[in-house]
DNA sequence: TGCGTCAGGTTTACCGGTAACGTAGCCTAG
DNA sequence: CTAGGCTACGTTACCGGTAAACCTGACGCA
């Protein structure tokens, strides 16, 4: 790690402003001798130092945090690919962080991550520490938070309404002539927006006269064995169910394979609705009834209005991406 | 974004090396001072500059790099968990990329990494580009290549043989009596693992005597439609095959499907094996035959050889991890 | 001839930390 | 009584870029 500009400056017989400004594509330099430094540079094998360069001039950072609940989620790996796409075409750099869905684990990424003045940061949620808001605010980075709409967000807002969803599928189950609906849930209190949907949900059944029958939440992580044990749980309890609304489509499928062996005919003897839209769930013998959510278009979203404020460009403060309730075959 | 050290350091009478020595911990001061520092600080809601000090010393970085083949593989975002959480808790920053299963690309994400002077990188698979390899010698940062093993690193390694994964599977399979396997695949040349098990499988298959009869190897993604699709192909060419081996997990659950949506008896008439380890695979009707990676630990394993490294313990050159195959019942 | 303008540079002054070294005052051992 | 060591600081130099201001010769033109 040798080469700096002051050496290929040397080298080439100019200043080292001169270096920088044609290894970063400027102007004020002759064709002559751009070629001649461009030919050092790699003949020293130069290695730039955005670590000076963002230190330096404190506009240069081209680095991007991303925050999501947990590495492992399906859904969220969608988000943090469409974010990276079109990010990294850019020459942004992604920094990532879980914060295993608490808002004090958020707080200390945000702490580490701003102190490496990052050009933005994208958050999921809308639910953040008083102090988490109040150093964004002071360090002024851009913020996008994603995933769950906000009407007043810290700065941009990218995603769509948990609760709507949560509305939505109990609308279309009541509209299939449900009336005895159970829930199935993981995390508890930790997922802010399972907890949403879960509220529209049974905002809309209580107003048709059909309230949610019983529910089972899980603390668990909400994957396959979650769903299976939870329906198993939920169905021991209260075996005359006509209808169980999942956290996700992971537990959905969990709660199918019980369902299908304990030879319970889906969704004839009980009706299951998942939501998120893995890709799994579509091709199951039997197409299952979801919201499938636009994981990676959120993140393209988030990305694009991340760059378009870093441009100057004013942007869109808040943008709603539409989920489409797929009808299926198992609700 | 106001207070710097020299701001602390005139609020509270001192001056700034010793502003600097009482917030990183260090020694050299007496309580009294370091308590009326720590307070200024906060009143000042100083927010320290990470960029500074690694530029400044070159020695406190406390970024690390890693890329993947791609950020919506489930195996790899256990990896990346796994990386991640040991990582977090010693207080570094992970910056993440995707190589799309393409050296150039990773060899373009290494050139931007390095320029960050990151404390460390990870990368997956044990194919680079020349250029990457002389530019990650050149710059002398640690460097853990994981996932594929490889007996000689460009640093550090930590992995398993997929090519053994392969073999044993053929192994297994032979003994349970299938003598005409198929083969279903994805990415054609572009995964070079899935090819180095695809090789153990054959060599072994080829040595009993019962060589590979016929094999699928599609352009896409692999995933469900990839392995239903390519299952259905491979039948209509060669019906009369007695077990498929599939490039992973997810393609053999579609694969399964496609079997029962065509009524053919698994394992009866077809036996179908997978690779990986999915979460779902193990809540199936029948338990998919497998090879279980333990992907979290790998994650886990490379971030401990990296730290390792960073603290001047010496440390494994070489980590294997083993791989675990699982009977089930599809095989 | 004198002056403005422009291309093609150079010079200077930082950015905010940290390492290395300096030093004053006090304590203690020989 | 004093050399030496320790504590608790302060001083200085530097990391490698970039912004902004400044320079200079050639050319066009009134």
């Amino acid at each position: 790690m040798k080469a700096n500009l002051e050496d290929i400056a040397k080298a080439a017989g100019v200043s080292k402003m001169t270096v920088s400004r044609v290894l970063r594509g400027g102007t004020g330099f002759s064709d002559e001798t751009r070629d001649r430094v461009i030919k050092v540079a790699e003949r020293l094998g130069y290695v730039p130092n955005k670590l000076a360069a963002a230190f330096g001039s404190y506009q240069a950072s081209t680095l991007v945090g991303m925050c999501v609940p947990r590495l492992t989620s399906g859904l969220f790996a969608h988000v943090l690919d469409g974010v990276d796409r079109a990010l990294s075409r850019l020459g942004y750099q992604l920094m990532i962080g879980a914060n295993n869905h608490s808002t004090a684990e958020e707080e200390a990424w945000v702490r580490q991550i701003v102190s490496w003045r990052p050009a933005g940061l994208i958050l999921s949620g809308r639910n953040h520490t008083p102090a988490t808001v109040d150093l964004l605010r002071q360090v002024a980075v851009p913020v996008v938070e994603i995933w769950d709409l906000t009407t007043s967000p810290i700065d941009m807002s990218v995603g769509f309404s948990h609760y709507d969803c949560g509305a939505e599928m109990g609308q279309f189950l009541l509209r299939r002539g449900r009336r005895r609906a159970g829930y199935v849930g993981a995390l508890a209190r930790a997922d802010v927006m399972g907890q949403a949907r879960l509220e529209g949900f049974q905002a809309v059944l209580a107003q048709a006269g059909a309230p949610l029958v019983d529910r089972e939440v899980l603390l668990d992580m909400p994957g396959f064995y979650a769903g299976y044990y939870g329906l198993e749980t939920l169905l021991t309890r209260t075996p005359d169910l006509d209808v169980v609304y999942f956290h996700n489509d992971d537990m959905a499928v969990g709660g199918l394979a019980y369902a299908q062996a304990k030879g319970i005919r889906v969704p004839e003897d009980l009706g299951i609705a998942g939501w998120g839209g893995m890709e799994a769930a579509s091709i199951l013998p039997r197409r299952l009834t979801t919201t499938v959510v636009p994981t990676t278009a959120i993140g393209k979203a988030a990305a694009e209005a991340l760059v378009a404020r870093l441009k100057g460009e004013p942007g869109q403060e808040v943008t709603v991406v539409p989920t489409r309730l797929v009808p299926g075959e198992t609700g």
